[in-house]
DNA sequence: ATGAAAGCGCTAACAC
DNA sequence: GTGTTAGCGCTTTCAT
């Protein structure tokens, strides 16, 4: 069933069928009721591939994440899903898995399809894989990656301002021995976090011990693996800032594994303050990046882009802030770990 | 750039051009090399849309999940893609959030992309509303919704051995008073679980107290309300089995809240067994359904249908066991719950 | 205001 | 073995 089909129907041609669908304000009243009602009768839907293929527009924006196991993504595919259907957009998800093959078959498919923009929410990995993308003029908007670029935008995260909030709350509980678990290094993302963290603490006068910054890998697995790492150092850290909440979930786990009490035995925060976050034991204290903010500045800079008659001369740059959601997971630093005179005071000075 | 531009340079028809990107054996091998030398200096990708056109296929497979944000669908939908990736098939997700609107919306997404095909992983929501795609013929495969009906597939689930297998379990353990938390009953699938716990529970001989059904909704807040309920009972439970993971990690956060330690206060078994559980505290023994075996039965169904000349006379049904998994949050129930004969012996006279 | 017809990029049937 | 050509279902001129 076609066009054809709706316009035998109704005794029009089909053009007139595709106006009314369009909506092209020539149709008479009294067709353009005919039309629809033919269009109701049949349940006709049109061919999108065929719109598209005239139209030279796909109305499709693809969505790649790296891993959408990871609660945190989900949430921005949601969000994401939600203002395209709002936009009458499609929306094309891949996940890459971290792997460079299924990133560039990602990127592929999402050629074929002839997407319109492509929301690229793998914090920084690989970015030439993309220039597949780039070279066809192709609209991206990418997660805190380098400065935009013509038809490319990016949403830049500030994390220092909730990493310096963590930092800040810890310090306040005198804690002095704050470790980080960060994420994989080469995500230019985890990188930024690790470094707001390092000139957080050097802001308030507090030091970081070398070994205090572990390599993780943003799973809960890697969490477990880190912990361990921290019970064996001489001196153990006091508290614990995680480059995600995965991370730190593992962390949790291992904790409860070995008998050291959250908070009481080791303080610990989270980031990106997924849903989850609330409902664990004790509930994390985590610095929140907003998903949904993601996905809506994502989604929009697409749009905007798209909507544009000449792209725009630099690509936008998107700025999305960080901040400390407080809960139970966090509590003094045990007394025999404290200086005579705290953090808080020196800093003070 | 089109195909057209591909067959100028190589010098070719674009005929040729067809024939050797589709593999059709009668090009010459010196023409093909032409030809694909040509498409790599271009990177010319074919345009799926007038692919799609032309041949009637577009090579999509939609897939409905209730609600992406509940770790169990990512899985699915990973375990999906992985699969159709591998069989060169797109996929179209869309997630209803329970929003019947949505749903409606969704299969007219599907229909409108012409979808070859769709996978419903709604767990046995308001079927009717899936009526636009039956009538288009529209392969199908659902989860546990009705016996298979031509071009229509179902997996079927089989509740009753994992359950079974928990509430042995815990019998085993000397719990008598077992509380179960349903899912909302208007979905079959909860439905069917709660008719297995009741089943499981009088073939071994327990009386279920109805005070002891309570109906959740599959999220971690029902599971906080549940257990409220639950600890307000005069005579309270010893053990809870969850229709679903999300549910018993609410009971979990709640008995936390309220002092109530999990096993030893309290028995927990959850449904599912998502990736989460083994990283509760304590890790939840939970009943395993394979997502993906899901994804993969679901996708397998969807791929046999389409490849199939003649559409097979009643579809197919696939049927997917599901298993217990013990790990801590289950423990003798507290002596004073026990009562002088032990529920096994009394089963096993 | 409506219809006829061209053409989007591709496949496949048909010629040669 | 290769080229020519007729559509696939639609939008959009261009006539009328």
């Amino acid at each position: 069933m076609s066009i054809h089909e709706v316009a035998r129907r109704a005794k029009v041609s089909i053009a007139t069928v595709s106006r009314t669908i369009n909506g092209v304000s020539t149709v008479t009243p009294q067709l353009s009721r005919r039309v629809w009602r033919v269009i109701e009768e049949l349940g006709y839907y049109p061919n999108t591939q065929a719109r598209s293929l005239v139209s030279g527009r796909s109305r499709i924006f693809g969505l790649i994440v790296s891993e959408i196991t990871n609660p945190f993504f989900p949430e921005i595919i949601q969000g994401f899903e939600d203002i395209a259907v709002q936009n009458n957009y499609e929306i094309l998800t891949t996940s890459t898995v971290h792997d460079p093959k299924r990133i560039a078959l990602s990127v592929r498919r999402m050629i074929e399809r002839r997407v319109e923009g492509v929301a690229i929410v793998t914090f920084g990995m690989e970015e030439a894989l993309f220039d597949d993308l780039k070279s066809r003029k192709i609209p991206l908007v990418f997660i805190d990656v380098g400065p935009p670029l013509p038809r490319i935008s990016n949403i830049r995260i500030d994390y220092q301002h909730g990493i310096r909030e963590a930092v800040q709350h810890l310090a306040a509980l005198c804690h002095e021995r704050i470790a980080f678990i960060s994420g994989p290094l080469i995500l230019k993302s985890a990188m930024a976090r690790q470094r707001a963290f390092i000139e957080s603490m050097e802001e308030i006068g507090l030091a970081v011990d070398p070994n205090h910054l572990i390599e993780g890998d943003h799973t809960m697995e890697g969490g477990i693996k880190a912990l361990k790492k921290i019970l064996n150092f001489p001196k153990r850290p006091t508290a614990v800032i995680c480059s995600n909440d995965m991370t730190a979930i593992g962390v949790m786990r291992q904790s409860y594994e070995e008998g050291v009490h959250i908070p009481r035995d080791l303080s610990l925060v989270g980031f990106d303050d997924i849903r989850l976050a609330q409902f664990m034991i004790p509930p994390l204290t985590s610095i929140k990046m907003s998903q949904t903010e993601i996905a809506r500045m994502a989604f929009n800079a697409l749009l905007s882009e798209v909507q544009r008659d000449i792209p725009s001369p630099d690509g936008t740059e998107y700025v999305l802030r960080t901040s400390l959601v407080l809960r139970d997971s966090t509590a003094m630093a045990p007394a025999g770990a404290r200086k005579k005179v705290s953090v808080l005071k020196k800093s003070a000075e």
